[in-house]
DNA sequence: TTGTAGGCGTTATCAC
DNA sequence: GTGATAACGCCTACAA
């Protein structure tokens, strides 16, 4: 009775067929459309398929159909709340349809991304989700040649051609930015991410900077790029303390939420009050944001529903139906207890 | 210029073996096993394959070689910590020799797993890594059926002749009582997983449990079960703290520190110092329990390390290599600030 | 070392 | 509505 042991080469579609007393085409067919088969036949083909425990095999209806049933999805990191929400709502959309979910993590390395779409695409994937809109040439043009249909995330493609849902993080971190000047902060640091090869942090950055710019201010200086990770953002903050521009700013704005947390932990650290002497701000709204005290002030991107909405419009096409080619998903400030005017004298 | 347009048909084997001028099988052979072919012939492939931009048709591949070089995982969720990590150590164990992940997900739903499991059984997996030891018997015969290797993870095999790479629940639970046990706590409570379906979570309960009794003591009464979130932990927390036997007990065990981390911050909310008035313990050991202030005691486990270990294992056992039928991974009790003697008189 | 030929299990295109 | 039959693209004995 070992698992191993009772293995028995499965049975094929001939096998049902044979079984039901009718020829492969109509069993294909009463197990696939069973519109186009008569009520008795497919009843047949279905008991017979029961009995054998049939299985179809993935690998020769991918061949014969020229479709694989399955999405394949190139994220940086699953390690990180937003991805792992995302990879969560796209395996259940999917999952819906009948399809599957072919993962693979990149780790932020430019070059394993590309290698990495390129094994999903030789397993046949019939669409591609990808994070941000800035990828190697290779990517590309491995895409482009396997015809694959392909939904940027998390991004607005500003070469106005690519398929993408997501947002103008630019201007959302724009946005960050203005309500900590409204609140009468002028002096800044960031805490950005890597912006080598990721446009979102690209973009954030960006966002800060011209905001800051319409006033006539800036950070330089104080800016630090790290990597999105909670243990980074802390280590980033106790360096840019260290910095000769020391702590002469009020307001720290962080590329994501990880990086303001760890600013956050190392600030109750040493002491630094938040938000009385230094008002923070985040970006993602992860769950822990608002359940920490002081809540964390942040912009709210609905991380699932970008991953739901990019596999179900990875659906449509494959169905033949139009999809726009961009679509947003709405962000919001989120304005909760780490962000508050600055201390009248410092 | 635009992508869809310059789609072309891309190349087979058999046009990378006409522009080598060599036959399909050497073509075949010297992209395969470029140890059997000539290394000049082997040139003249790799330079064809290269010009005309070849892509192996991995459905074919599969159905021709019976493999898929695809290996499943199917997760109560990605959306969390240890799980994510687990499956970042798996795609990358596996990329690193070829292999893709196929994930699935469902939700902590039995059925579910079942369905998705299924499915990927009919993608042609070449091997599956499961969590936890107790699915339903639907999964089982499905799994044996396909005669497919499977690693269970996060667990022991009780029924000792299925292949796990996973530690004790049970006694690693038991030895966190231990050290509360051992600090002078005699009142405990515990802020449960789920335990239907979910021997991790049962096993844990159980340690407790047992850890207790033989001290002569319980926890009844003050036993909730609940989902593994931060969210959930923190209602949980408070739902016990209304019932009749109220406040009365100085320690909190958590099945894991989603648990523990909700109920800090329930803490936090409601004046209860930790760990003066109240200890808390999780486990798990993310890295948010490090960062937090105080430190979360709890017990670390090497959620990475079970994932690459469980691909490494079926990438083993798929190059007909033994490999022993059960790998336990360290774990170990980390003790930070919140536990500590309780308050002498209450 | 290289080539030939026969599958692998389904779907799709035809007639019937 | 149903049934032959030819792909689908590659692998792999086996023969040369």
């Amino acid at each position: 009775m070992l698992g191993a042991a009772m293995r028995k080469s499965s049975a094929r579609l001939a096998d049902v067929a044979r079984t039901a007393g009718v020829s492969l085409s109509t069993a294909s067919r009463a197990l696939a459309e069973p519109g186009l088969v008569r009520e008795d036949t497919r009843a047949k083909v279905e008991k017979a398929a029961a009995r054998l425990g049939y299985v179809p095999h993935g690998a020769a209806r991918a061949l014969a159909s020229r479709r694989s049933r399955t999405i394949g999805a190139v994220l940086p990191t699953v390690d990180n709340p937003i991805f792992a929400s995302a990879t969560q709502a796209i395996a259940q959309e999917l999952a819906a349809s009948g399809y599957t979910l072919l993962l693979a993590a990149y780790d932020y390395a430019p070059d394993a991304e590309v290698a990495v779409t390129r094994a999903l695409l030789e397993r046949g994937v019939d669409g591609l989700v990808l994070v941000g809109a800035d990828h190697q040439r290779e990517l590309f043009q491995a895409v482009d040649q396997a015809g694959v249909p392909c939904e940027f995330t998390w991004t607005l493609d500003s070469s106005g051609y690519r398929h993408c849902v997501g947002f103008s993080n630019r201007l959302a971190s724009a946005q960050i930015t203005q309500h900590l000047l409204e609140l009468g902060h002028r002096k800044f640091a960031v805490l950005s991410g890597h912006t080598a090869g990721n446009d979102r942090a690209r973009e954030r950055l960006a966002g800060v900077r011209e905001a800051l710019a319409a006033r006539g201010l800036d950070a330089d200086g104080r800016i630090v790029e790290t990597t999105f990770s909670l243990g980074h953002g802390r280590a980033a903050l106790r360096e840019l303390l260290e910095r000769p521009a020391g702590r002469d700013f009020t307001a720290l704005v962080c590329g994501n939420d990880l990086l303001a947390l760890g600013a956050m932990l190392e600030c109750r650290e040493r002491g630094i009050r938040v938000p009385e002497d230094l008002s923070i701000t985040g970006f993602d709204d992860i769950e822990l944001a608002a359940e920490l005290a002081p809540g964390l002030t942040t912009l709210h991107v609905p991380s699932g529903e970008v991953g739901r909405r990019a596999a179900a419009r990875l659906l449509e096409r494959l169905a033949g139906r139009k999809v726009a080619r961009e679509e947003q998903v709405p962000v919001e400030l989120i304005v909760r207890g780490t962000t508050a005017p600055p201390a009248k004298k410092r």
